[in-house]
DNA sequence: TTTTTTGTGATCGTTATTGACCATTTTTGA
DNA sequence: TCAAAAATGGTCAATAACGATCACAAAAAA
């Protein structure tokens, strides 16, 4: 059996099971486990499937990427992060200068803003075709697109954002501690959020609650560098900046003195 | 058997078969293994099948479920797109520096390029996102979004353009006649191509029959900057510059001395 | 006619793919 | 927590396929 045709029913294999292992897949297609091993290592990293210990399972479901990579992520704390982003958009005003950061949070901010006076940048590629279709002035930044994130990045992005002086920057994260700070995986999307808050008049970290106590490899900034829109959030984190809850009931504002 | 008649006999066959080993196709039309592997090359350069290690295969089919949006299917003249799109893609070549045009043909080319060493710049958002997700090294072009087109224009675009020695070009472009060159109606799209153009060692304009003759608003560039790839052309351009035809039954290469 | 060009098939050294083997890592279950 | 079991990735030799080259024959040009 020729190589390509072997991979492609893996593909079809797997998007109709779920997932298959190694030992199956080698039975199926009467093919060495060494084969199938190299198909997968080489399949997932076109991207095509997901492998992992013993297997390999369709990219789609279960773990996020392809088309819409980030509307797959939105779900998780998906009403949460609604309220969040819709408060955090009515703090757009007409004459802003807005950083707007790659990530499922803020793109859900998308929804809420409409084609006034604001001018927005945004490293995020769903971000910027969204806004560029509600009328808004956008600007993409230039640099390495990652794929799985959608995201740009590196250092032609962090030179590029270098020239700009934003009254607001809207920024996600991945971890929020006291100690720490604000913390996200990846080195390159660090540096784009890092110089972004640098060079912003006021910065908003969107976070849901599943995000405080967790701390990721690269440091964005200190907590206080930024005001912490959330829907619920630990005492510790109130006393240590500008912290803004948006519950059910509505928006709670806590100064960092703690009420 | 006569070369065309046996090449055509492959194409059939792997259209029919959705693949082929170069064993089955020599014993199938009576002819050698190397004669086989020699149609299999000239049909892989002229980008009407996939070539790989053990036998062939459709292009379209060779990669994963890829599918073009409704609205680029839609595009006039979508069979002559697709073809000298997919001619085009063949002169990528594994160490190119290559500057992706946004539009609707060099929208199709990405169907047939996959993540090799090559490096793709673009200021079409769509170009990025389809490169990135088969796997290509992908830079998109910071600036201003233009919603309509989807595509990076503006100061900041041609800025961030300059930064950049490219191998290869692909530009669209929505006229061409001896006189005027190549015209494009948005000032700001006409910038990008230009300074694209001059900053590319080679450079090639992706034009179906129904550019010829036209001209829009703004200059890109003369005739001779480019080398042009169509599907059918007329012969006051032949003339005035190098011309690639991408018919049916093959390229035909028309030099600027005229034949 | 002779010469040139083009296409073909055979040969052969090189390269790519494959399956087995094994040390290492990861997972499982006591 | 630790040991047994399972899965993994790397190496290696064998095999299959590849492209380059050459000689030959047929067709085209001189």
């Amino acid at each position: 059996m020729l190589t390509p045709e072997r991979r492609k029913r893996i593909l079809t294999y797997i998007e109709e099971h779920g997932a298959a292992d190694v030992a199956t897949l080698a039975r199926l297609l009467g093919a060495s486990e060494s084969t199938v091993r190299r198909d997968l290592t080489a399949l997932a990293s076109q991207g095509q499937l997901h492998k992992f210990h013993g297997g390999a399972a369709p990219v789609e479901k279960a773990f996020s990427n392809r088309e819409d990579s980030v509307s797959v992520k939105v779900t998780r704390c998906y009403e949460e992060k609604l309220r969040i982003a819709r408060y955090a958009a009515t703090l757009v005003n007409d004459d802003d200068f807005v950083f707007l950061d790659a990530g499922s949070t803020t793109f859900l901010m998308t929804r809420f803003l409409k084609g006034n006076g604001a001018t927005f940048v945004t490293n995020g590629m769903p971000q910027a075709v969204a806004l560029a279709e509600a009328g808004c002035h956008v600007m993409i930044l230039g640099g390495d697109l990652k794929s799985s994130t959608e995201a740009v990045v590196g250092g032609v992005a962090a030179q590029h954002l270098q020239r700009y002086n934003f009254s607001k920057a809207f920024i996600g994260a991945n971890g929020i501690t006291n100690k720490e700070g604000f913390t996200t995986p990846e080195t390159g999307e660090a540096t784009v959020k890092a110089i972004a808050m640098e060079r912003s008049f006021a910065s908003f970290v969107l976070a849901d609650h599943t995000k405080f106590g967790r701390i990721a490899a690269m440091r964005v900034a200190p907590l206080n560098a930024a005001c912490v829109i959330c829907d619920s959030c630990p005492e510790e984190i109130r006393r240590a900046t500008v912290v803004k809850e948006v519950t059910e009931d509505g928006i709670h504002d806590h100064t960092e003195s703690g009420a």
